[in-house]
DNA sequence: CTTCTGACA
DNA sequence: TGTCAGAA
């Protein structure tokens, strides 16, 4: 039951999360504003993302990928809870829902990817709290 | 130093 | 989208 609670408590900083996902901070924030996104904020007013977040960023991310349009992906985004069918243009949506294990398997893969050697311990220490912070 | 908002050569 | 400024 609180493995939606897992996935929506916000524990990723803006700089983790352009890592994690390979996005510019202009292009994260410009999908918050279409509402394809909705971070968590600190009292400093800093966005603070979750892994359900994260784990939308990559969807559009593979989405921007094949050519679709925001308003395509925010289409995509909110047919997600529904088998929803789509009408010519728009893409077929497959995979994304992920397990944890797969999806921080992928994460750590991006991260190590992205040639961030310097910052693993930080990086560690974000998931540790995903899995920790019970 | 990192992130935020608003704006535009 | 990138990027710069000014503030937090």
């Amino acid at each position: 039951m609180d493995d939606r609670l897992r996935r929506s408590m916000p524990l990723f900083s803006m700089g983790i999360v352009q890592n994690l996902t390979g996005l510019t901070a202009r292009q994260i924030r410009y999908y918050e504003e279409n509402a394809l996104i909705e971070p968590e904020r600190t009292e400093g007013n800093r966005r603070v993302f979750s892994f359900n977040d994260v784990e939308k960023l990559l969807d559009i991310k593979s989405l921007l990928d094949e050519g679709v349009n925001l308003a395509g992906i925010k289409h995509v985004l909110s047919s997600k809870p529904v088998e929803a069918n789509q009408p010519l243009n728009v893409v077929k949506q497959k995979k994304s829902d992920l397990s944890d294990a797969d999806l921080m398997k992928y994460l750590k893969s991006e991260l190590i990817n992205a040639g961030k050697f310097g910052d693993q311990a930080a990086i560690q220490g974000e998931f540790s709290r995903f899995f920790n912070q019970k």
